[in-house]
DNA sequence: AACTGTGTCAACCGCCTCTAT
DNA sequence: CATAGAGGCGGTTGACACAGT
């Protein structure tokens, strides 16, 4: 038994949107709110799947949306956001003020892949065999590692400003063995340094991945309560991330990606 | 002018995750 | 804890516009 429809597809409208059916959406959302997507177009008389009459709402009649023009600012840093976050589109438009996911993976699949393959073919022929010392699973691409992200509790992590001695690399870096929002011990220089070389080798890529975006959309969206930086002598230098900043500390973070050490 | 190829983008589909019960 | 419903997401499709022949 699969799961009931969303909807009923029987007597619903589909395809492109008439203006009057706009205005009717429009005008119940502004009345009622969003949300309650199911009932909605029951409620607002519209012969729409939920479903349709959010992504239509979202991408199209919400009244912040910038739509078209996408700036060079706007297009390097998707093209940034998508080296780290791979076809996370939700998670890039979260980025990008008035921008919708649906905009944006558009954009990435008509212009910008086909732009950065070029730039990735003429750039990188042949491509350089990765590093010893690069945790592989697959060795089978060349293509961008890209962050996977899943949510787990995280309110602080690290970023290593310095190049530790080189460390064992036939580690899982997936599942650290050493939690990082578990004090280990009473010193936190300490427990925040054995993560990190544990679980990190203190590679930028690893460690985002270990440490920051194993978080996930979550803890990405809503920021991290705070994020120290490790300083040549290890100590810990702290600076807060609040939700409204979130964008620009993750934009920060995309000197990682200028970093020798980016896969 | 007619046809064909290509690009763009709104909308749909199905799966996954979250949340309430 | 298990389950079902709702929302959210990414991949894909198809209609339309435009350029080239």
């Amino acid at each position: 038994m699969g799961r009931s429809p969303c909807c009923s597809k029987v007597g619903m409208n589909r395809g492109a949107w008439t203006a009057m059916e706009d205005k009717i959406l429009t005008s119940y959302i502004k009345v009622h709110g969003e949300g309650k997507w199911r009932n909605l177009p029951k409620r607002a008389g519209l012969k729409r799947c939920g479903k349709s009459c959010r992504l239509r709402w979202l991408n199209y009649l919400r009244p912040d949306i910038k739509r078209g023009n996408i700036s060079r600012d706007e297009e390097e840093l998707i093209v940034r956001l998508h080296k780290l976050l791979g076809n996370r589109w939700s998670l890039i438009a979260g980025r990008l003020p008035g921008r919708t996911d649906n905009e944006i993976k558009n954009y990435w699949n008509t212009t910008l892949g086909k732009k950065t393959t070029k730039t990735h073919s003429s750039e990188n022929s042949p491509p350089p065999p990765p590093p010893p010392n690069e945790p592989n699973p697959s060795n089978s691409t060349t293509k961008t590692q890209v962050i996977r992200t899943k949510a787990t509790k995280c309110t602080k992590a690290l970023v290593p400003l310095i190049h530790p001695p080189p460390a064992d690399h036939d580690q899982d870096y997936s599942s650290p063995s050493i939690d990082p929002l578990e004090p280990q011990d009473d010193h936190d220089d300490d427990h925040h340094q054995n993560f990190l070389q544990e679980t990190c080798n203190y590679e930028p890529a690893n460690f985002l991945n270990a440490a920051i975006f194993n978080n996930e959309d979550a803890k990405v969206d809503s920021g991290f309560d705070n994020i120290m930086w490790l300083g040549q002598d290890h100590s810990l230098l702290q600076e807060c991330w609040t939700t409204d900043s979130c964008a620009d500390h993750l934009d920060s973070l995309t000197f990682l990606l200028d970093s020798e050490e980016w896969p």
